[in-house]
DNA sequence: TATGTACATTAATGAATTGTTAAATTTATA
DNA sequence: TATAAATTTAACAATTCATTAATGTACATA
């Protein structure tokens, strides 16, 4: 489980990465928000905790901007307020905060409100399905639905396919497809092409569009 | 249907074994988390309600210890809280507390309460039958009904596709597979085929479907 | 138009995975 | 204990899948 920190104090940073690291998370920090976004985008996060009161960009505002992206759209987030501040608890609950928490902190709090949140989530997420308009792919019952009729496609072709719909409209290039279906391992130059290919096929439609020179995307 | 009841003030054991044992329930109680341990693991309470605030080992800590036993993995858990302590309804729950009841304790409203899980549990536990179209599995039974017809399976064959029939539909891998019907024993690499090939024979359909290279689902 | 680049298509190959059978081994039962 | 039944292994067959290589096509650019 990824978490990113993103807090103007590196005492708290500090202090927070300690902790969660002990937990066994793997965490990120950033020292405010622009940096934030753009760490986000990267190493897409679970789950991202914001300090509301931050100079420049503040803690609302870099929420509803992770919000926009779709490497964040689905990530968690929690709020560090200060117990003043009652009314950023609306404004960010507006924002799409998932939960919040008010300092001073308390670690072990803190660590079974993370705890709680993952769970909810893991438990909605994994439904393991998506569907988007007449296509639905289901990774645990390995089965593609188009239109009503069951479709099968083997590993590498499902697995595919599952990567580029878990984010529709976003292009994933080369390299991401490799690492991820393939766990990096070194194929040729045409393997993608192949199995894009059976998958157009196999369904009878080009719901896989090519951007010629970046990569391809799953598009309606 | 027995109930553990745990708790460090006497008065509130014998408040809460009278009621329940007017409800008819048969109860035992203990004084601390550790006393509890040892008595859960020889009663095996359906259910067991903690105390929170308890000394030396408080009510979170002990419910974590009774879910590692494996006496008491799937016995209810209840927690007794005051109003004030908020966080422990989070803590308990990561810890794995199937409800909790805040004190003072209204005993109209424990009862229903303890009714409720029960039955949940009850209906989830209960049925020992699994039944898909023309097929039925019963695990009590230990027999197979297919088409009004009862065919015979060996036990590693029964319990292979009792576990495919707990979820229709959903592959299983190898591991998940060898994991549950095999306890983790190392196996050679054909016995599972082997198994298939012979429930597929024996009631002369294919309802067990393989996903080359992810694993094998019930699925009509 | 010629040229280069990136992707598409096709078929062939070989690797990976599963199926089948029979025999060996273990376990249950009369 | 003898016998049958169940389970596992081993060898090899069969199948499916993944990858590559060769070739074709589309498109942009000089």
């Amino acid at each position: 489980m990824k978490i990113l920190i993103v807090d103007d104090e590196k005492d708290i940073l500090e202090f927070l990465s300690y902790n969660l690291e002990k937990e066994g998370y793997q965490v990120s920090t950033a020292l405010n928000g622009v940096l934030a976004l753009g760490l986000a985008k990267k190493i897409k996060p679970d789950l991202i905790i914001l300090d509301v009161m931050m100079p420049e960009m503040d803690g609302v505002s870099t929420c509803s901007e992770l919000r926009k992206m779709p490497e964040t759209q689905n990530s968690l987030i929690l709020f560090l307020t200060a117990r003043s501040e009652e009314y950023s608890e609306l404004a960010g609950f507006n924002a799409g905060a998932d939960d919040y928490v008010t300092k001073p902190i308390k670690p072990k709090l803190l660590i079974s409100r993370i705890k709680a949140l993952l769970k909810r989530n893991k438990s909605i997420e994994s439904s393991s399905s998506i569907k988007i308009e007449d296509i639905e792919i289901d990774k645990e019952k390995h089965v593609l639905m188009y239109r009503d009729e069951e479709i099968h496609l083997a590993r590498k072709e499902f697995n595919l396919l599952y990567y580029l719909m878990t984010v529709p409209g976003k292009v994933f290039t080369r390299e991401e497809i490799i690492s991820e279906v393939w766990n990096d391992a070194y194929v040729g130059d045409r393997t993608i092409d192949v199995h894009v290919r059976k998958i157009r096929e196999k369904t009878g439609s080009n719901y896989i569009k090519t951007i010629k020179g970046v990569g391809y995307k799953f598009d309606i």
